[in-house]
DNA sequence: CGAAAAATACCAACTTCTTGGTATATGCCG
DNA sequence: CGGCATATACCAAGAAGTTGGTATTTTTCG
């Protein structure tokens, strides 16, 4: 015999059967895999979780019954263990972040290659997550945009750096005892940048602060 | 003559002199690149992209005099049209959340693929986004822990409601003589209810309320 | 160089928050 | 009924933040 390689068992889940036929084809060509279930629909795929407990579970995402985003989620909560790798034609940021909430820990299209695929669910079962290139990026330039909802506008780039120093510190709840000393400085040092900032974004008090900090995404 | 193709000008900032001149070879090979400038630190870099105007701007993290960081926000604000691109040995998320936040249109590792660079520097030309896949692996997952966070809970649950409405308006800033004012209750019974809430969610300050709040998203 | 900006540092008066107490009234559940 | 949780209210000491001053040194930039 030959070496042995723990098998990764693994659920099907897509409405149209030669599809479904393909890919369990081509996973099977796999040595370490083999499919212990197939679905047709959201809720077999589901049922058959729960009767097979299966390592890894592929879900189309447009299937009758229960979509695959909604079976995921049932699927997560019931087999804790079972990694859900979605496998969808659509590109769609809603569908993606769906799947996310869900708890889905890889999202692949339907026109990845192959090697993506078996990737994916090889590094799913380590516990990690894959994505498409194509869905990486997206979900890279989305927390960019979201990161730099910032940087367009006002006040806040009158800030000199050491000024930025004290309003993160300050936003995370220290006290100026405690910058002080974590930057080597007086307590009224701090307390004077602390006032210019107070000044130059027109706040009054270290909770208005704090939510300015949180707003312009300094912190959180 | 060969088609002509469009080059693209590039300013290379290191301050590891074989370091650079290795790169400029690396880059040089490619037939649309050319090398416009050299620096060898962040100011000499801001100098030189101001001077030359280059189309990409390739710096290192790690140089005297000002950081590659603090160099590409001052070269995004004075040459808007010139791509930054950081190349660093760190994938520290700290760096690189400050180099996205800087502007930068790329965050490279220097261990990366050659082709990568390359394939960076030619996409960041055309206005996209390029990221080493182990940063943009990093990026995705802590957005997806982002977008997790909400729902699993704890100690929330332990308040009353008459807490949760002092949670709230403590958290958005106010005093408690205003938040008193607010309710018609005395400031003293505020206090009260303000301390069972640090006492039963274990915090100690204005400050730990309104960051709580804030991951509770009792607020925004 | 020289002026402006930034960073550093100190004092004092006042406000607000924090924490240690204590106390009463009300409604709910076993 | 009798406890328990909740909501209400008060006092006082000490910690921290706010504001109005002032002042020196270093850095930056025209």
């Amino acid at each position: 015999m030959g070496t042995y390689v723990k098998q990764i068992r693994i659920l099907l889940a897509d409405d149209h059967n030669v599809m479904r036929k393909g890919l369990r084809l081509l996973l099977e060509s796999e040595s370490d895999f083999t499919v212990v279930g197939e679905a047709a629909d959201g809720r077999q795929a589901v049922a058959k979780a729960e009767e097979t407990k299966p390592d890894v579970a592929v879900l189309d995402i447009a299937m009758p019954n229960l979509s695959g985003i909604e079976a995921a989620q049932r699927i997560i909560s019931e087999c804790p263990h079972t990694a859900v790798v979605i496998l969808s034609m659509h590109s769609d940021e809603g569908y993606v972040l769906r799947a996310l909430k869900a708890g889905a820990k890889g999202y692949l299209l339907k026109d990845s290659a192959e090697g993506d695929l078996i990737a994916a669910i090889h590094v799913v079962c380590q516990g990690k997550t894959f994505f498409s290139p194509e869905i990486s990026k997206m979900l890279v330039e989305d927390y960019i945009r979201e990161i730099r909802t910032r940087g367009v506008d006002d006040s806040y780039e009158l800030l000199t750096s050491r000024e930025r120093e004290i309003l993160q510190l300050s936003a995370e709840g220290r006290t100026n005892k405690e910058i002080a000393a974590a930057l080597n400085l007086s307590p009224y040092t701090v307390e004077t940048h602390r006032r210019n900032l107070l000044e130059k974004l027109d706040l009054h008090s270290a909770a208005e602060l704090i939510l300015y900090a949180v707003r312009k995404r300094v912190i959180s």
